[in-house]
RNA sequence: GCCCCCAUCGUCUAGUGGCCCAGGACGUGGCCCUCUCAAGGCCAAAACGGGGGUUCGAAACCCCCUGGGGGCACCA
Protein backbone atom coordinates (compact mmCIF):
# COMPACT_ATOMS: atom_id res chain seq x y z
CA UNK A 1 0.00 0.00 0.00
CA UNK A 2 1.20 3.79 -0.83
CA UNK A 3 1.06 4.84 2.76
CA UNK A 4 -0.36 8.33 3.20
CA UNK A 5 1.91 8.67 6.38
CA UNK A 6 5.03 10.68 5.92
CA UNK A 7 7.33 8.26 4.58
CA UNK A 8 11.10 8.38 5.15
CA UNK A 9 13.01 6.60 2.11
CA UNK A 10 16.61 6.79 1.15
CA UNK A 11 18.48 6.30 -1.85
CA UNK A 12 22.02 4.82 -0.66
CA UNK A 13 25.01 4.16 -3.76
CA UNK A 14 28.35 3.23 -3.36
CA UNK A 15 30.68 5.48 -4.75
CA UNK A 16 32.28 2.83 -6.78
CA UNK A 17 31.58 4.26 -10.58
CA UNK A 18 29.55 6.13 -12.64
CA UNK A 19 25.95 7.00 -11.47
CA UNK A 20 23.95 5.31 -14.54
CA UNK A 21 20.16 5.69 -14.99
CA UNK A 22 19.31 2.32 -12.98
CA UNK A 23 20.21 3.99 -9.79
CA UNK A 24 18.80 7.35 -10.93
CA UNK A 25 15.26 5.60 -11.17
CA UNK A 26 15.69 4.19 -7.76
CA UNK A 27 16.83 7.64 -6.46
CA UNK A 28 13.33 9.44 -8.82
CA UNK A 29 10.92 6.68 -7.34
CA UNK A 30 12.06 7.19 -3.48
CA UNK A 31 12.41 10.94 -4.32
CA UNK A 32 8.57 10.84 -5.37
CA UNK A 33 7.24 8.64 -2.34
CA UNK A 34 8.78 11.28 0.35
CA UNK A 35 7.50 14.13 -1.53
CA UNK A 36 3.98 12.84 -1.99
CA UNK A 37 3.62 11.91 1.58
CA UNK A 38 5.03 15.02 2.79
CA UNK A 39 8.14 12.78 4.40
CA UNK A 40 11.78 12.86 3.89
CA UNK A 41 14.40 11.77 1.03
CA UNK A 42 17.81 10.45 2.57
CA UNK A 43 20.96 10.41 0.35
CA UNK A 44 23.22 7.90 2.49
CA UNK A 45 26.97 6.86 0.82
CA UNK A 46 27.80 3.36 1.04
CA UNK A 47 31.14 3.72 1.52
CA UNK A 48 32.48 0.82 3.37
CA UNK A 49 34.65 -0.88 0.31
CA UNK A 50 37.91 1.16 0.45
CA UNK A 51 39.37 -0.91 -2.50
CA UNK A 52 36.48 0.36 -4.63
CA UNK A 53 36.50 3.83 -3.94
CA UNK A 54 36.39 5.49 -7.04
CA UNK A 55 37.83 9.06 -6.62
CA UNK A 56 34.46 11.97 -7.61
CA UNK A 57 32.08 9.61 -8.07
CA UNK A 58 30.00 10.92 -4.86
CA UNK A 59 30.44 14.31 -6.63
CA UNK A 60 28.55 12.93 -9.46
CA UNK A 61 26.22 11.17 -7.55
CA UNK A 62 25.46 14.43 -6.31
CA UNK A 63 25.82 16.16 -9.46
CA UNK A 64 23.27 13.68 -11.41
CA UNK A 65 20.73 14.04 -8.61
CA UNK A 66 21.09 17.48 -8.58
CA UNK A 67 20.66 17.86 -12.42
CA UNK A 68 17.45 15.58 -12.25
CA UNK A 69 16.04 18.30 -9.34
CA UNK A 70 15.88 15.21 -6.75
CA UNK A 71 16.78 17.35 -3.78
CA UNK A 72 17.44 15.32 -0.67
CA UNK A 73 16.51 16.30 2.67
CA UNK A 74 19.20 14.66 4.81
CA UNK A 75 22.81 13.67 3.52
CA UNK A 76 26.78 14.03 3.73
CA UNK A 77 26.87 17.84 2.86
CA UNK A 78 23.26 19.18 3.93
CA UNK A 79 23.59 16.76 7.75
CA UNK A 80 20.65 15.91 9.57
CA UNK A 81 19.93 14.34 12.73
CA UNK A 82 20.00 10.86 12.02
CA UNK A 83 24.12 11.88 10.62
CA UNK A 84 26.64 10.98 9.78
CA UNK A 85 25.47 10.18 6.71
CA UNK A 86 28.76 8.56 5.12
CA UNK A 87 29.10 4.67 6.19
CA UNK A 88 32.48 4.95 6.58
CA UNK A 89 32.17 7.82 9.54
CA UNK A 90 29.75 5.42 11.20
CA UNK A 91 32.30 2.16 11.81
CA UNK A 92 31.61 2.25 15.59
CA UNK A 93 28.08 1.83 15.27
CA UNK A 94 28.07 -0.81 13.23
CA UNK A 95 30.54 -2.48 15.46
CA UNK A 96 28.75 -2.25 18.51
CA UNK A 97 25.48 -3.76 16.22
CA UNK A 98 27.59 -6.83 15.53
CA UNK A 99 28.91 -7.32 19.35
CA UNK A 100 24.71 -7.35 20.25
CA UNK A 101 24.42 -10.28 17.43
CA UNK A 102 27.16 -12.34 18.87
CA UNK A 103 25.55 -11.77 22.62
CA UNK A 104 22.85 -12.89 20.77
CA UNK A 105 23.87 -16.09 19.55
CA UNK A 106 22.43 -14.71 15.90
CA UNK A 107 26.37 -14.54 15.12
CA UNK A 108 30.20 -15.86 15.75
CA UNK A 109 33.58 -14.64 15.38
CA UNK A 110 34.97 -16.77 12.90
CA UNK A 111 38.99 -16.75 12.34
CA UNK A 112 39.40 -18.55 8.83
CA UNK A 113 41.94 -17.26 6.80
CA UNK A 114 41.42 -15.97 3.02
CA UNK A 115 43.30 -18.95 1.99
CA UNK A 116 41.20 -21.28 3.51
CA UNK A 117 38.32 -20.20 2.42
CA UNK A 118 39.52 -20.35 -1.33
CA UNK A 119 40.60 -23.44 -0.61
CA UNK A 120 37.38 -24.67 0.87
CA UNK A 121 35.12 -22.87 -1.63
CA UNK A 122 37.76 -24.47 -4.47
CA UNK A 123 37.00 -27.63 -3.23
CA UNK A 124 33.27 -27.76 -3.05
CA UNK A 125 33.01 -26.73 -6.37
CA UNK A 126 34.82 -29.69 -7.23
CA UNK A 127 31.91 -32.21 -5.67
CA UNK A 128 29.43 -29.44 -7.92
CA UNK A 129 28.08 -28.33 -4.17
CA UNK A 130 27.04 -24.70 -4.12
CA UNK A 131 29.78 -22.53 -2.44
CA UNK A 132 29.04 -21.89 1.20
CA UNK A 133 31.24 -21.36 4.46
CA UNK A 134 31.41 -24.95 6.14
CA UNK A 135 30.96 -23.61 9.48
CA UNK A 136 34.64 -24.10 11.29
CA UNK A 137 34.33 -21.68 13.57
CA UNK A 138 30.59 -21.55 14.09
CA UNK A 139 30.94 -24.75 16.14
CA UNK A 140 33.54 -22.52 18.25
CA UNK A 141 32.97 -22.28 21.75
CA UNK A 142 32.43 -19.01 22.76
CA UNK A 143 34.94 -19.08 25.63
CA UNK A 144 37.75 -20.07 23.10
CA UNK A 145 36.56 -17.36 20.12
CA UNK A 146 36.91 -15.25 23.18
CA UNK A 147 40.69 -16.13 23.99
CA UNK A 148 41.46 -15.68 20.90
CA UNK A 149 40.21 -12.46 20.35
CA UNK A 150 42.19 -11.78 23.33
CA UNK A 151 45.34 -12.81 21.52
CA UNK A 152 44.29 -10.57 18.87
CA UNK A 153 43.34 -12.87 16.53
CA UNK A 154 42.43 -11.79 12.56
CA UNK A 155 38.91 -11.94 12.81
CA UNK A 156 35.22 -11.31 11.07
CA UNK A 157 32.17 -11.82 12.90
CA UNK A 158 29.40 -14.15 10.69
CA UNK A 159 25.75 -14.10 10.78
CA UNK A 160 24.59 -17.64 12.26
CA UNK A 161 21.56 -18.40 9.66
CA UNK A 162 19.56 -20.96 11.21
CA UNK A 163 20.11 -25.23 10.34
CA UNK A 164 16.61 -25.75 9.15
CA UNK A 165 13.16 -24.68 8.69
CA UNK A 166 11.89 -21.72 6.27
CA UNK A 167 12.37 -17.96 6.33
CA UNK A 168 9.31 -15.96 4.71
CA UNK A 169 10.52 -12.29 3.58
CA UNK A 170 7.61 -10.26 2.28
CA UNK A 171 8.10 -7.88 -1.21
CA UNK A 172 5.70 -5.24 -2.05
CA UNK A 173 5.37 -6.48 -5.85
CA UNK A 174 5.71 -10.13 -5.66
CA UNK A 175 4.45 -11.13 -2.18
CA UNK A 176 6.18 -13.62 0.10
CA UNK A 177 9.39 -15.14 -1.09
CA UNK A 178 10.48 -18.49 1.05
CA UNK A 179 13.50 -20.33 1.41
CA UNK A 180 15.15 -23.28 3.34
CA UNK A 181 16.91 -21.30 5.51
CA UNK A 182 19.58 -24.30 5.02
CA UNK A 183 20.56 -22.58 1.69
CA UNK A 184 21.02 -19.38 3.25
CA UNK A 185 24.69 -19.27 4.13
CA UNK A 186 26.61 -17.73 7.13
CA UNK A 187 27.52 -14.54 5.47
CA UNK A 188 30.09 -12.36 6.96
CA UNK A 189 28.66 -9.42 8.93
CA UNK A 190 32.08 -7.77 9.89
CA UNK A 191 35.18 -7.45 8.20
CA UNK A 192 38.27 -8.17 9.57
CA UNK A 193 38.96 -4.37 9.15
CA UNK A 194 36.62 -3.49 11.20
CA UNK A 195 34.12 -2.23 8.60
CA UNK A 196 30.55 -3.76 7.83
CA UNK A 197 29.53 -5.40 5.00
CA UNK A 198 26.29 -4.14 2.98
CA UNK A 199 24.38 -7.14 5.08
CA UNK A 200 24.59 -5.11 8.11
CA UNK A 201 25.38 -1.84 7.55
CA UNK A 202 22.63 -1.29 5.39
CA UNK A 203 20.26 -3.15 7.84
CA UNK A 204 21.65 -0.65 10.70
CA UNK A 205 21.47 2.16 8.88
CA UNK A 206 17.71 1.55 7.55
CA UNK A 207 16.77 1.49 11.14
CA UNK A 208 18.37 3.89 13.03
CA UNK A 209 17.42 6.63 10.18
CA UNK A 210 13.91 5.45 10.78
CA UNK A 211 13.26 4.13 7.09
CA UNK A 212 9.73 3.04 6.42
CA UNK A 213 10.45 1.73 2.54
CA UNK A 214 13.65 0.31 0.97
CA UNK A 215 13.48 0.61 -2.68
CA UNK A 216 16.55 -1.12 -3.89
CA UNK A 217 17.40 -2.96 -7.07
CA UNK A 218 16.16 -6.87 -7.30
CA UNK A 219 20.03 -7.78 -7.15
CA UNK A 220 19.27 -7.90 -3.77
CA UNK A 221 16.72 -10.69 -3.75
CA UNK A 222 18.50 -13.55 -3.47
CA UNK A 223 19.83 -12.48 0.20
CA UNK A 224 16.27 -10.75 1.14
CA UNK A 225 15.78 -14.10 3.52
CA UNK A 226 19.43 -13.06 4.89
CA UNK A 227 18.42 -9.49 5.47
CA UNK A 228 14.93 -9.99 6.82
CA UNK A 229 16.70 -12.44 9.67
CA UNK A 230 19.46 -9.48 10.63
CA UNK A 231 16.71 -7.76 11.14
CA UNK A 232 14.23 -9.48 12.97
CA UNK A 233 17.64 -10.98 15.39
CA UNK A 234 18.53 -7.47 16.32
CA UNK A 235 14.48 -7.00 17.32
CA UNK A 236 13.25 -4.19 15.09
CA UNK A 237 10.70 -4.03 12.92
CA UNK A 238 11.00 -4.34 9.20
CA UNK A 239 10.53 -1.42 6.59
CA UNK A 240 8.29 -2.38 3.51
CA UNK A 241 10.71 -3.97 0.65
CA UNK A 242 10.83 -2.73 -2.37
CA UNK A 243 12.63 -4.52 -5.07
CA UNK A 244 12.89 -2.80 -8.34
CA UNK A 245 13.54 -4.59 -11.24
CA UNK A 246 16.94 -4.09 -13.55
CA UNK A 247 17.36 -2.79 -16.53
CA UNK A 248 17.90 -4.68 -20.09
CA UNK A 249 20.05 -3.67 -22.58
CA UNK A 250 17.94 -1.88 -25.77
CA UNK A 251 17.50 -5.25 -27.22
CA UNK A 252 16.16 -6.82 -24.04
CA UNK A 253 18.94 -9.50 -24.15
CA UNK A 254 21.15 -9.46 -21.28
CA UNK A 255 21.59 -6.97 -18.41
CA UNK A 256 22.25 -3.02 -18.99
CA UNK A 257 25.58 -3.13 -19.10
CA UNK A 258 27.40 -0.57 -17.09
CA UNK A 259 29.60 0.15 -19.53
CA UNK A 260 27.67 0.69 -22.70
CA UNK A 261 26.91 3.40 -24.89
CA UNK A 262 25.23 1.38 -27.47
CA UNK A 263 24.76 2.87 -31.33
CA UNK A 264 20.96 3.33 -32.07
CA UNK A 265 19.54 4.88 -34.87
CA UNK A 266 19.97 8.68 -33.23
CA UNK A 267 23.74 8.14 -32.29
CA UNK A 268 25.48 7.19 -29.44
CA UNK A 269 23.44 6.99 -26.31
CA UNK A 270 24.86 6.68 -22.72
CA UNK A 271 23.65 4.88 -19.64
CA UNK A 272 24.91 7.70 -17.47
CA UNK A 273 23.01 10.52 -16.26
CA UNK A 274 25.91 13.48 -16.73
CA UNK A 275 26.39 12.13 -19.83
CA UNK A 276 22.70 12.28 -21.05
CA UNK A 277 22.96 15.99 -19.79
CA UNK A 278 25.66 16.39 -22.53
CA UNK A 279 24.31 14.65 -24.76
CA UNK A 280 21.78 17.89 -25.03
CA UNK A 281 18.78 15.91 -23.40
CA UNK A 282 16.53 17.92 -20.92
CA UNK A 283 16.38 16.97 -17.52
CA UNK A 284 12.44 16.87 -17.30
CA UNK A 285 12.43 14.34 -20.44
CA UNK A 286 14.96 12.29 -18.58
CA UNK A 287 13.02 12.18 -15.70
CA UNK A 288 9.35 11.59 -17.45
CA UNK A 289 11.20 8.91 -19.31
CA UNK A 290 13.04 6.89 -16.34
CA UNK A 291 9.36 6.93 -14.45
CA UNK A 292 7.53 5.02 -16.98
CA UNK A 293 10.45 2.24 -16.96
CA UNK A 294 8.75 0.08 -14.64
CA UNK A 295 5.79 2.29 -13.48
CA UNK A 296 2.98 2.80 -15.20
CA UNK A 297 -0.39 5.51 -14.24
CA UNK A 298 -3.08 3.95 -16.98
CA UNK A 299 -3.73 3.01 -20.19
CA UNK A 300 -3.40 6.63 -21.92
CA UNK A 301 -1.13 9.11 -19.80
CA UNK A 302 2.55 9.33 -20.96
CA UNK A 303 3.19 13.11 -20.07
CA UNK A 304 4.56 13.54 -16.38
CA UNK A 305 5.83 16.77 -15.28
CA UNK A 306 7.70 16.20 -11.61
CA UNK A 307 4.56 17.62 -9.95
CA UNK A 308 2.52 15.47 -11.95
CA UNK A 309 4.50 12.25 -10.85
CA UNK A 310 4.69 13.53 -6.77
CA UNK A 311 0.87 13.52 -7.63
CA UNK A 312 0.08 10.40 -9.05
CA UNK A 313 2.93 8.27 -8.50
CA UNK A 314 2.04 4.71 -6.31
CA UNK A 315 4.16 1.81 -5.37
CA UNK A 316 1.02 -0.57 -6.45
CA UNK A 317 1.58 0.46 -9.92
CA UNK A 318 5.08 -0.85 -10.18
CA UNK A 319 6.00 -3.07 -12.22
CA UNK A 320 7.92 -6.66 -11.34
CA UNK A 321 9.12 -6.93 -14.49
CA UNK A 322 12.40 -6.23 -16.11
CA UNK A 323 12.64 -3.74 -18.55
CA UNK A 324 14.74 -3.25 -21.60
CA UNK A 325 16.18 0.51 -22.11
CA UNK A 326 14.49 2.26 -24.71
CA UNK A 327 16.56 5.45 -26.23
CA UNK A 328 14.17 6.44 -29.26
CA UNK A 329 11.86 7.10 -26.77
CA UNK A 330 13.94 9.41 -24.72
CA UNK A 331 14.58 11.09 -27.82
CA UNK A 332 10.66 11.42 -28.56
CA UNK A 333 9.83 12.98 -24.96
CA UNK A 334 12.97 15.38 -25.46
CA UNK A 335 11.35 16.06 -28.85
CA UNK A 336 8.37 17.19 -26.77
CA UNK A 337 9.86 18.89 -23.91
CA UNK A 338 12.05 21.10 -26.31
CA UNK A 339 9.09 22.18 -28.39
CA UNK A 340 7.27 23.38 -25.10
CA UNK A 341 10.41 25.79 -24.29
CA UNK A 342 9.73 29.60 -24.45
CA UNK A 343 12.05 30.63 -26.72
CA UNK A 344 14.05 32.44 -24.06
CA UNK A 345 14.07 29.35 -22.38
CA UNK A 346 15.36 27.49 -25.51
CA UNK A 347 17.92 29.99 -25.99
CA UNK A 348 19.10 29.79 -22.71
CA UNK A 349 19.73 25.72 -22.62
CA UNK A 350 21.32 26.57 -26.39
CA UNK A 351 24.00 28.80 -25.23
CA UNK A 352 26.35 26.56 -23.64
CA UNK A 353 26.04 23.58 -26.43
CA UNK A 354 26.79 26.42 -29.01
CA UNK A 355 29.70 27.58 -27.16
CA UNK A 356 30.44 24.30 -26.88
CA UNK A 357 30.90 23.76 -30.50
CA UNK A 358 33.16 26.84 -31.11
CA UNK A 359 29.88 28.80 -32.15
CA UNK A 360 30.18 32.50 -30.66
CA UNK A 361 26.01 32.97 -30.44
CA UNK A 362 24.69 35.57 -28.14
CA UNK A 363 21.39 35.13 -26.48
CA UNK A 364 19.12 37.66 -28.64
CA UNK A 365 20.22 35.49 -31.74
CA UNK A 366 19.28 32.62 -30.07
CA UNK A 367 15.97 34.08 -29.17
CA UNK A 368 15.17 34.88 -32.84
CA UNK A 369 16.55 31.63 -34.47
CA UNK A 370 14.46 29.49 -31.27
CA UNK A 371 11.57 29.36 -33.25
CA UNK A 372 12.86 28.29 -36.61
CA UNK A 373 14.73 25.47 -34.51
CA UNK A 374 12.05 24.06 -32.08
CA UNK A 375 10.54 21.69 -34.36
CA UNK A 376 13.79 20.75 -35.47
CA UNK A 377 15.49 19.11 -33.14
CA UNK A 378 15.12 16.37 -30.39
CA UNK A 379 18.09 17.11 -28.51
CA UNK A 380 19.81 20.24 -27.89
CA UNK A 381 22.93 19.56 -30.10
CA UNK A 382 20.76 18.34 -32.39
CA UNK A 383 20.62 22.45 -32.74
CA UNK A 384 24.37 23.35 -33.92
CA UNK A 385 23.94 20.62 -36.92
CA UNK A 386 20.86 22.21 -37.95
CA UNK A 387 21.42 25.68 -37.25
CA UNK A 388 25.32 26.22 -36.96
CA UNK A 389 25.64 28.08 -40.25
CA UNK A 390 23.91 31.09 -38.74
CA UNK A 391 26.86 31.58 -36.97
CA UNK A 392 29.62 30.84 -39.01
CA UNK A 393 31.31 34.09 -41.05
CA UNK A 394 31.47 31.69 -44.22
CA UNK A 395 29.62 29.00 -46.17
CA UNK A 396 31.45 26.97 -48.56
CA UNK A 397 29.43 24.71 -50.51
CA UNK A 398 31.05 22.61 -52.90
CA UNK A 399 30.34 23.63 -57.04
CA UNK A 400 28.90 20.47 -57.05
CA UNK A 401 26.47 20.63 -54.38
CA UNK A 402 24.97 24.09 -55.77
CA UNK A 403 23.66 22.20 -59.15
CA UNK A 404 20.97 22.73 -58.68
CA UNK A 405 18.48 19.30 -58.90
CA UNK A 406 18.17 18.04 -62.50
CA UNK A 407 19.37 21.11 -63.40
CA UNK A 408 22.76 21.91 -65.26
CA UNK A 409 25.89 24.18 -63.52
CA UNK A 410 25.21 26.57 -66.05
CA UNK A 411 21.22 26.63 -65.54
CA UNK A 412 21.94 26.70 -61.92
CA UNK A 413 24.23 29.83 -61.45
CA UNK A 414 21.63 31.67 -63.76
CA UNK A 415 18.97 30.99 -61.91
CA UNK A 416 21.22 32.15 -58.70
CA UNK A 417 22.22 35.18 -60.88
CA UNK A 418 18.67 35.76 -61.40
CA UNK A 419 17.52 35.21 -57.94
CA UNK A 420 20.40 37.91 -56.77
CA UNK A 421 18.53 40.31 -58.93
CA UNK A 422 15.00 40.37 -57.11
CA UNK A 423 16.51 39.27 -53.98
CA UNK A 424 18.44 43.00 -54.27
CA UNK A 425 15.35 45.08 -55.23
CA UNK A 426 13.07 43.37 -52.41
CA UNK A 427 12.86 45.61 -49.01
CA UNK A 428 12.07 42.35 -46.91
CA UNK A 429 13.78 39.06 -47.52
CA UNK A 430 11.49 37.40 -44.79
CA UNK A 431 8.61 38.17 -46.29
CA UNK A 432 5.63 36.65 -48.28
CA UNK A 433 5.82 39.35 -51.42
CA UNK A 434 10.19 37.97 -51.67
CA UNK A 435 8.45 34.75 -52.21
CA UNK A 436 5.52 35.19 -54.45
CA UNK A 437 8.30 37.03 -56.78
CA UNK A 438 10.79 33.66 -56.21
CA UNK A 439 7.74 31.60 -56.78
CA UNK A 440 7.20 33.98 -60.17
CA UNK A 441 10.90 33.53 -61.19
CA UNK A 442 10.90 29.58 -60.40
CA UNK A 443 8.22 29.75 -63.20
CA UNK A 444 9.57 31.66 -65.47
CA UNK A 445 12.89 30.00 -65.27
CA UNK A 446 10.79 26.69 -66.25
CA UNK A 447 11.83 26.01 -62.68
CA UNK A 448 9.67 23.92 -59.67
CA UNK A 449 9.64 26.35 -56.63
CA UNK A 450 11.14 23.50 -55.06
CA UNK A 451 14.56 23.28 -57.11
CA UNK A 452 14.79 26.99 -56.85
CA UNK A 453 14.91 26.77 -53.65
CA UNK A 454 16.86 24.03 -52.80
CA UNK A 455 19.14 25.67 -54.80
CA UNK A 456 19.35 29.03 -52.95
CA UNK A 457 18.91 27.26 -49.53
CA UNK A 458 22.62 25.44 -50.21
CA UNK A 459 24.01 28.93 -51.11
CA UNK A 460 22.85 30.66 -48.31
CA UNK A 461 23.37 28.16 -45.86
CA UNK A 462 25.82 25.56 -47.19
CA UNK A 463 24.01 22.56 -46.51
CA UNK A 464 21.04 20.58 -48.12
CA UNK A 465 18.59 20.99 -45.06
CA UNK A 466 17.52 23.58 -43.19
CA UNK A 467 15.05 25.70 -41.39
CA UNK A 468 12.80 27.05 -43.75
CA UNK A 469 14.50 28.70 -46.35
CA UNK A 470 12.38 33.17 -45.42
CA UNK A 471 12.95 32.85 -42.40
CA UNK A 472 16.90 31.23 -42.11
CA UNK A 473 17.39 34.81 -45.27
CA UNK A 474 15.74 37.31 -43.05
CA UNK A 475 17.60 36.01 -39.76
CA UNK A 476 21.35 35.88 -42.06
CA UNK A 477 20.20 39.47 -43.55
CA UNK A 478 20.06 40.40 -46.75
CA UNK A 479 23.57 41.67 -47.86
CA UNK A 480 24.84 38.95 -46.64
CA UNK A 481 22.20 36.88 -48.86
CA UNK A 482 23.46 38.34 -51.48
CA UNK A 483 26.94 38.16 -51.31
CA UNK A 484 26.58 34.12 -50.96
CA UNK A 485 24.51 33.94 -53.93
CA UNK A 486 27.31 35.86 -55.52
CA UNK A 487 29.61 33.98 -54.18
CA UNK A 488 27.87 30.30 -54.90
CA UNK A 489 27.41 31.81 -59.15
CA UNK A 490 31.47 32.56 -58.38
CA UNK A 491 31.93 28.95 -57.59
CA UNK A 492 30.12 27.58 -60.32
CA UNK A 493 31.45 29.31 -62.74
CA UNK A 494 34.97 27.93 -62.28
C1' G B 1 25.77 -26.84 -10.56
C1' C B 2 22.50 -24.63 -6.71
C1' C B 3 19.06 -20.65 -5.11
C1' C B 4 15.78 -16.59 -6.32
C1' C B 5 12.87 -13.41 -9.59
C1' C B 6 10.26 -12.40 -14.17
C1' A B 7 7.10 -13.64 -18.74
C1' U B 8 1.07 -9.16 -23.29
C1' C B 9 2.99 -6.12 -30.21
C1' G B 10 10.44 -5.18 -32.00
C1' U B 11 10.47 -1.85 -27.23
C1' C B 12 7.84 0.65 -22.80
C1' U B 13 3.17 -0.80 -21.15
C1' A B 14 -2.83 -1.07 -19.93
C1' G B 15 -5.25 -5.32 -18.32
C1' U B 16 -6.47 -7.77 -10.91
C1' G B 17 -12.20 -13.97 -14.36
C1' G B 18 -16.93 -11.85 -18.57
C1' C B 19 -16.34 -4.56 -20.75
C1' C B 20 -10.44 -7.92 -24.81
C1' C B 21 -11.26 -11.84 -31.92
C1' A B 22 -6.55 -7.40 -26.19
C1' G B 23 -6.13 -0.64 -25.39
C1' G B 24 -2.17 3.36 -25.43
C1' A B 25 2.89 5.07 -26.57
C1' C B 26 7.73 4.73 -29.17
C1' G B 27 9.54 2.77 -33.46
C1' U B 28 8.17 0.93 -38.52
C1' G B 29 5.19 1.35 -43.34
C1' G B 30 1.60 4.27 -46.26
C1' C B 31 -1.15 8.75 -47.25
C1' C B 32 -1.98 14.14 -46.41
C1' C B 33 0.46 18.89 -45.58
C1' U B 34 5.00 20.90 -47.67
C1' C B 35 10.79 25.19 -50.38
C1' U B 36 14.50 20.90 -47.61
C1' C B 37 14.34 18.65 -42.85
C1' A B 38 11.17 18.41 -39.11
C1' A B 39 6.60 19.15 -36.64
C1' G B 40 1.43 18.01 -37.32
C1' G B 41 -2.96 15.06 -39.15
C1' C B 42 -5.03 10.34 -40.88
C1' C B 43 -4.48 5.07 -41.78
C1' A B 44 -1.97 0.28 -41.38
C1' A B 45 0.94 -3.97 -39.92
C1' A B 46 2.42 -5.80 -35.12
C1' A B 47 1.57 -9.40 -28.89
C1' C B 48 -1.31 -12.66 -24.53
C1' G B 49 5.92 -18.30 -25.16
C1' G B 50 4.13 -23.82 -25.00
C1' G B 51 1.33 -27.67 -22.54
C1' G B 52 -1.90 -29.19 -18.86
C1' G B 53 -5.60 -27.99 -15.30
C1' U B 54 -9.60 -24.76 -12.32
C1' U B 55 -14.16 -22.35 -14.16
C1' C B 56 -20.36 -21.63 -17.41
C1' G B 57 -16.24 -18.33 -18.94
C1' A B 58 -9.36 -17.30 -18.82
C1' A B 59 -4.28 -12.63 -21.10
C1' A B 60 -5.84 -12.80 -16.10
C1' C B 61 -5.97 -18.27 -11.01
C1' C B 62 -2.86 -23.19 -10.20
C1' C B 63 0.99 -26.77 -12.04
C1' C B 64 4.82 -28.26 -15.46
C1' C B 65 8.02 -26.95 -19.46
C1' U B 66 10.56 -23.30 -22.10
C1' G B 67 12.71 -18.63 -22.33
C1' G B 68 14.86 -14.31 -20.04
C1' G B 69 17.14 -12.00 -15.80
C1' G B 70 19.64 -11.89 -11.10
C1' G B 71 22.66 -14.09 -7.27
C1' C B 72 26.06 -17.78 -5.07
C1' A B 73 33.06 -12.57 -2.02
C1' C B 74 36.16 -10.26 4.37
C1' C B 75 31.76 -6.12 -3.28
C1' A B 76 27.55 -3.45 -3.15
Amino acid sequence: MTPTAPARVRYAPSPTGRTHIGGVRTALYDFLLARQTGGQFILRIEDTDVKRLVPGAEAEIMESLRWLGLDWDEGPDVGGAAGPYRQSERAAIYQEHARRLVQLGAAYPCFCSPERLAQMRQEQQKRKEPPHYDGLCRRLAPSESQARIDRGEKHVIRFRSPEDGTTTAVDLLRGPITVENSTIDDYVLLKSDGLPVYHLAAMVDDHLMGITHVLRSSEWLPTFPLHVLVVRALGWTEPTWVHLSVFLSPTGKGKMSKRQAVDTKGGAKSIYALDLRDLGYLPEAVVNWLALMGWSYDDRTEMFAMDDLIQKFSLEKLNASPAAVNFTKLDHFNGIYTRALSNEDLAARLGPVFAQAGLKADREALVRIAPSIRERIRTLDEAVEIAGFFFRDKVEPSAEALIGRNMTAEASRAALLAAEARIASATDVGGKDLEQELRSLAAELGLEPGQLFGLLRMAVTGQPVSPPLFETMEFVGKETVLARLRRAAELLAQ
